[in-house]
DNA sequence: CGGAAGATCCACT
DNA sequence: GTGGATCTTCCGA
């Protein structure tokens, strides 16, 4: 058996609560807890605070615009629930929550997370020393995927298995007032859809990407 | 098969 | 605020 923290229990994610528009499951991850098995003795947790919504097919930020179909982008078409894991830049990876369950291309990316469990491994994960600020561990998409160790080898996995590498697990649900919406980040090439407000976070948190 | 671009991050000014 | 790193992915010829 693997070993758990017993103070917190962790609760897989219902994968009907992924099966919805992106923009829903956007804001009800925030709170929710990433969930990195790296072994029988360590597990890294982070809160999600920052995420975004890609519209699939109608969205021309998303790599599933206009149904497009590539080797890349056959995990966008997968049902809800499952990891798109890309690389960036040729240095960075994304990790993606795909959504919906009509194979429509939907996702949303994570952006940032606040530190839960682990804290020692993803600072070493990321370089970093111990005083390290919540933001400069996991607060941007390629700085998440560097603290929890994930890359490309976890694309297409379910997040609704808690002995995977990789999982989702509920959260304390944030409140309405809490969340701030906003253009996306990093997608200037994507005419008017740039200023779409699909950018969600819990306001004011310490670990955002960028300020809104 | 060449070339351009990219859902980012960091160091430097 | 600006530019470089770094390489996969994709498109067009």
């Amino acid at each position: 058996m693997p070993h758990k923290s017993t103070k917190n229990p962790l609760t897989p994610i219902k994968p009907r609560s992924l099966r919805l528009p992106p923009q829903n499951v956007a804001q009800a991850l925030l709170g929710t807890y990433l969930v990195r098995n790296l072994n029988s003795c360590n597990t890294l947790v982070i809160r999600i605070v920052e995420t975004e919504a890609y519209l699939g097919q109608t969205d021309p930020a998303s790599h599933a615009y206009q149904n497009k179909r590539t080797p890349r982008t056959q995990t966008l078409y997968l049902n809800g629930g499952h990891a798109y894991i890309y690389l960036i830049y040729g240095l960075h990876n994304c990790l993606n929550v795909v959504t919906g369950n009509n194979t429509n291309g939907d996702a949303v990316l994570i952006r940032a997370g606040e530190p839960i469990e682990g804290r020692d491994i993803m600072i070493a994960n990321r370089n970093l020393t111990r005083s390290a600020t919540p933001r400069q561990i996991a607060g941007g998409p390629g700085k998440l995927c560097q603290a929890l160790a994930i890359d490309r080898t976890l694309n297409a996995i379910p997040l609704d298995n808690p002995d995977a590498p990789l999982y989702l697990a509920q959260g304390t649900p944030v409140k309405k007032s809490q969340i701030i919406a906003g253009p996306r980040i990093g997608i200037d090439y994507a005419g008017e859809a740039k200023d779409w407000p699909l950018r969600y976070a819990i306001r004011n948190h310490p670990a955002l990407s960028k300020p809104f």
